[in-house]
RNA sequence: CGGGAAGUGGCGCAGCUUGGUUAGCGCGCAGCGUUCGGGACGCUGAGGUCGCGGGUUCAAAUCCCGCCUUCCCGACCA
């Protein structure tokens, strides 16, 4: 985490990436391995055990994370088989794997927001331009991101298009539409779909210039009920999401005016720490007042007959949190899949199909799934043993049961789980049950583990020189009323921002200008 | 968008300075055999418009121009 890590010579990749002016071949690969055997990171002296020997003999599979993070972390996406590059810069091709988390991710978001009395639509990716002219604030802040379609079926279009960056402008139309009277209100909307907007510099999954998501977009009768809205669902849907699915802690607070979301009046913001100590967003909930309701002239008719202007809220969160739980949760053999989320929670590995192994293994898979395990089978015997156990703690998957002739003989299994180190021998008999109950107890302990992380990496500060201080490896906390607008400025001199502002207790405030509120400061993707 | 680096079989690279018959290597992949409880080994084999488009030349992976893409650093963002 403190990166610097005295430039070492060539940690990675001795078996060929070391020549430059010699043979490619043989000699030189050899002098150079046992060269850099010894100084193969140490990964720690925590790793004991034969095994871990022995993995170090070998070229690390992904780039370290001591080493380079973000290098560690395309390593862990193109290992994981998470996602690719697309061929338009900034696009991204998720893969099965990848696209199997999401879809975790998907159905338990949408549970919670249809929780919520919301409702799924769909609206267009297509969205005139003047439609988006029509709040002030909005086009300011997104035109410089802006994909717009100037032509089709070959001729230039009357009006140019924009690709829908998100859709607080057509839902308003369209609200204007449905709402005439209170009986109307509140509007609950949401859609799940994609997104473009401009990128300079795309990472897959953190930052793409399409991305997918869940937009929610609401109407009320009066400020105070689209205020609580947009708190329930920062709360109980990403808040309780986050922690209770991806068990990732997240700090959730309110935005300084800057960092505010474009024609809103309040932002609300879940930031999570990962594991090279920055923040990242995983998700916002937002206030836009009364500006989209007198853009789009969204009114409605109140009980005593008098016309009124709605108040609105939007809130989102995106394949982003993908690139959020990878680097939570991931260490240097790839990603760990809290099991919530995890496409597939147990493994079961036929280590040799002798004994009748193949066969018990299956039955194994049949029983885990009918304790409401997801549970695959992994029957390649023609792949090595090491080969496939890497592969699937590259993929993160929580629990792995090895059958092999050694264990049947005693009527037993071998586990590994993907959080610690070390391997267990169960018996045979209760396997559904015991599992189920391990998945728990992981989930458990990499919420406690990342919490621990969060807390110790996060530092009480009172000036701004400790603040930057403390942001170069980890969140701080200082006092709002010691930073201000100046104060951002000169954070942002060194790379950090305020990420967001919350009362002493971590509670959200209710406006930026409440006494004692502290501002959480950090580095951030 | 500014600064830096780089695009050569799926991945990682060499070759380019001093253009010249069949463009190499490691990993991976396929077949066979030996193996098998932590990325196995041997043999055989498949796979390349050298990012794209122009130009120079008898001849271009190699030289020149333009574009695209990726990575790192900054400013913008979920």
């Amino acid at each position: 985490m403190t990166t610097r890590p005295p430039p070492r010579p060539r940690p990675t990749g001795p078996p060929c990436s070391t020549s430059r002016a010699s043979t490619p071949t043989g000699p030189s690969s050899a002098s150079s391995s046992s060269a850099s055997a010894p100084a193969a990171e140490p990964v720690g002296p925590a790793g004991p055990g034969a095994g871990s020997v022995a993995r170090m003999a070998k070229a690390p599979i992904l780039t370290p994370q001591a080493e380079d993070f973000p290098r560690w972390y395309q390593d862990a996406v193109a290992k994981a088989e998470l996602a690719d590059n697309g061929p338009v810069r900034g696009t991204m091709v998720i893969r099965p794997y990848g696209w199997a988390i999401w879809e975790r991710m998907q159905a338990e978001v949408d549970e919670r927001i249809k929780a919520t009395g919301t409702q799924n639509a769909y609206f267009p990716v297509l969205i005139p331009e003047s439609y988006i002219e029509r709040e002030k604030a909005h086009v300011e802040g997104f035109s410089h991101e802006f994909w717009t379609v100037t032509h089709g079926g070959g001729k230039e279009l009357e009006e140019p298009v924009v690709v829908r960056p998100t859709s607080e402008t057509v839902f308003g139309i369209y609200m204007a539409k449905w709402v005439q009277s209170y009986r109307d209100l509140p509007l609950l909307l949401n859609q799940w779909a994609n997104v473009m907007r401009w990128e300079l510099r795309p990472r897959l999954f953190l930052r793409t210039s399409e991305f997918l998501w869940q937009e929610g977009h609401t109407a009320h009768a009066t400020e105070a009920d689209a205020a609580a809205f947009a708190a329930r669902v920062l709360h109980d849907v990403y808040e309780d999401f986050m922690v209770d699915v991806l068990a990732i802690p997240v700090l959730t607070g309110r935005k300084t005016s800057r960092e505010r979301f474009p024609g809103a009046t309040n932002t609300m913001t879940l930031e999570a720490m990962m594991r090279d100590g920055k923040a990242l967003q995983m998700g916002t909930s937002h206030e836009l007042g009364r500006n989209f309701a007198e853009a789009f002239d969204i009114r409605y008719l109140d009980d005593n007959g008098d016309q009124q202007l709605c108040w609105t809220t939007s809130w989102g969160v995106s394949t982003r949190m993908v690139g959020g739980l990878i680097m939570t949760h991931g260490d240097d053999r790839g990603l760990r899949l809290p099991p919530r989320v995890a496409p597939v929670q147990v493994v079961v590995l036929v280590v040799r199909d002798e004994q009748g192994a193949g066969e018990r293994a299956r039955l194994i898979v049949e029983e885990l799934r009918a304790a409401g395990v997801r549970a695959e089978l992994d029957a390649r015997v023609d792949t090595s043993f090491g080969r496939r156990a890497v592969d699937w703690e590259l993929k993160g998957v929580p629990v792995r049961l090895e059958v092999g002739p050694r264990d049947l003989a005693n009527m037993s299994l071998t586990l590994v789980r993907r959080d610690h180190e070390g391997k267990d021998t169960i018996p045979l008999d209760g396997v559904g049950s015991r599992v189920a109950d391990l998945l728990d107890d992981i989930q458990a302990s990499l919420l406690h583990e990342a919490r621990l992380r969060r807390d110790g990496g996060t530092a009480e500060v009172t000036s701004l020189d400790d603040a930057v201080e403390a942001a170069r490896t980890g969140f701080a906390r200082i006092p709002w009323s010691a930073v201000g607008d100046e104060g951002e400025d000169r954070l942002a001199e060194h790379g950090v921002t305020v990420r967001c502002l919350q009362r002493a207790d971590g509670g959200l405030p209710a406006a930026d200008d409440e006494p004692d509120l502290v501002a959480v400061v950090a580095r951030a993707y």
